[in-house]
DNA sequence: ATGAAAGCGCTAACAC
DNA sequence: GTGTTAGCGCTTTCAT
């Protein structure tokens, strides 16, 4: 059971110095009044020992594991993977350790995820692209410093987000501005408040527009994945009356939509302009380079964990909302602007 | 500070359920005999305090911790997130939790981490894609259960590989086989393993064909990056002599090398046939589709915890080597194979 | 079947 | 300045 894996004990270091533990202890911690001879004798026992404090007697005495949870829906996805690596590299400069879970979107692995955290006494949390309601949420998550990401928090917590709404009406006036006559959003899942952000600031921009019609159909339901943006653009350019502007609710089902309007021997931007969300590396990658809204998720990874830091530094959960401002990225899946 | 944040203990719920704390903990860990009623009473107690024991105290008694870490060079790479998505996944099933490690590639960045996770007392280190020496690494690790991935362990330690130079056999001897007059390798770092791997590989497979001189020329040095594909492309495909043929030492850098050839109005695979190697998602998004060499890293990531779980449940440390196939996965970057 | 008590490795009073 | 000692929350003998 490999269990009685060999540690050396402060006390170890005490008997190999001749000194008792607390002065052993006052080296680590660099307090209170030590000689300097002993403090040398100290480390050099230390060092002969290869000695490693146990992070957890410590975190059991001063109740701060010096550990944080990162729960995200999925790291694979390239928008939270940013985010992740954000988060990591704040918190390891503040000597931090990061717990990963992957919630998949769903309710019941956050929950699970966060009692798991609880048991493990992080020291806070930081909750990106959930979908739950904000009170399920802080049911779930207690007494413990929280930050959310991708996303305002409304009731009691701080939070990084960017405005998605503003993003949409970016994106969609894009589209409008370049001459697009028909233009259609592919929306996200139903459930994610970003998706729903989206979809209600494309329906704004579109209502800013002249004898609009039957809005509702210009909005194709989407799951925020590839496929699920290729097979959207089959359907409607397949339609009787196609689009010749599509806004996906972000930039994987945004490149879905440019595979599947060149299986059918189109040209982008010419006969169809397509603009995505989040402004994922892949998206400047693709052909066309995607026209997209910049998001930057590293930043608000980092920024999430920075107000953590502040939280659980701080008695106060006083508020904070970091809001990252959504831009335009233009490339070349939309016609550039036409002056007039 | 926070530092008082209320936990309610096992003795709370001893005395709530009116006995001992061992009871209480024979309650926990279903040990030892405990009567039914006094065992009702316990659990009437522990949820009425919502109680969750810490895992810190826990840790502190047993030696494990049921965490381990995860060391990658960057989780933002597909390749790596995916791995890391595999591991956590397997990971959790078991019951453990993972911390997230960013390397960078940086040998001193793999030092510290691994002395912050032996402070944590992790029970084991998943080494994903590090570019130190086996020595180096086995000295840095001491006796952490740990188990390599993305390369094979030669000396004393378990790993989970693909073997590099079999895949990259099978993207030379495809794009030979296709019929390419002159194929150039854009490389890896020098430093990393499977980068070497790799064009040992492409070397081999050339090697193969009658009278190729210059085996040297053929070769172009690369970072693993888009913009390094970008480049390389267009410095290769401007020259005298271009290649008909590219194989890339990685997807990110094939995916530039379509755009540079793109950007110089040429087609593929008509004028230039391109292979990548990693399979990320994003290889089948671009356009052309890209043909690649498939490496699973959500399997690895899946197969690297459980390899690590045998061996942190086991005294001994027996080696395991667990190798996954490189596949060719054909697609449009080349052309099909002609038959005659 | 249950309780009392000794520690896991460390910190933080409190003595000397 | 340095040593002694009492815990942090839990598990685990050893009694009863």
């Amino acid at each position: 059971m490999e269990s009685g894996r060999a540690v050396t004990t402060i006390r170890d270091v005490a008997r190999v110095a001749g000194v008792a533990v607390s002065t052993v202890s006052r080296v680590i911690n660099q307090s209170g009044y030590v000689a300097k001879d002993t403090e040398a004798k100290v480390k050099v026992a230390m060092e002969q020992l290869n000695f490693q404090p146990s992070g957890i007697a410590r975190g059991l005495i001063s109740r701060k594991t010096g550990s944080i949870g990162l729960l995200v829906p999925d790291v694979a996805n390239p928008f939270f993977s940013d985010i992740a690596r954000g988060a990591e590299d704040a918190a390891i400069a503040e000597g931090f350790s990061l717990f990963l879970c992957n919630s998949d979107w769903q309710l019941d692995r956050e929950r699970m995820y966060l009692d798991i955290l609880r048991r493990r006494w992080v020291d806070g949390v930081i909750v990106a692209g959930t979908r739950s309601s904000e009170s399920d949420l802080l049911e779930c998550i207690g007494s413990l410093p929280f930050v959310v990401v991708d996303r305002k928090a409304t009731q009691m917590g701080s939070s990084v987000w960017s405005n998605n709404e503003v993003g949409a009406l970016l994106a969609t006036e894009h589209l409008m501005s370049t001459g697009c006559q028909k233009i259609v959003h592919i929306a996200g899942p139903e459930q994610s408040p970003s998706a729903t952000a989206r979809k209600t600031g494309f329906l704004r921009a579109m209502s800013q527009r002249p004898s609009q019609s039957a809005l509702q159909s210009l909005l194709f339901p989407g799951d925020f994945r590839y496929e699920g943006g290729y097979h959207a653009a089959l359907s409607l350019l397949n339609s009787s009356a196609p689009p010749d502007g599509i806004f996906a609710a972000n930039d994987l089902m945004a490149i879905g939509v440019i595979q599947a309007a060149e299986s059918l021997g189109l040209h982008i931007p010419q006969d169809l302009a397509v603009v995505g969300y989040d402004n994922i590396a892949m998206s400047s990658y693709v052909s066309p380079r995607l026209t997209t809204i910049d998001q930057p998720g590293y930043k608000m990874g980092q920024a999430g964990f920075e107000i953590l830091f502040q939280i659980m530094h701080s008695k106060t959960q006083n508020l904070t909302d970091q809001e990252f401002e959504p831009t335009l990225i233009v490339r070349e899946s939309t016609r550039s602007i036409l002056l007039h």
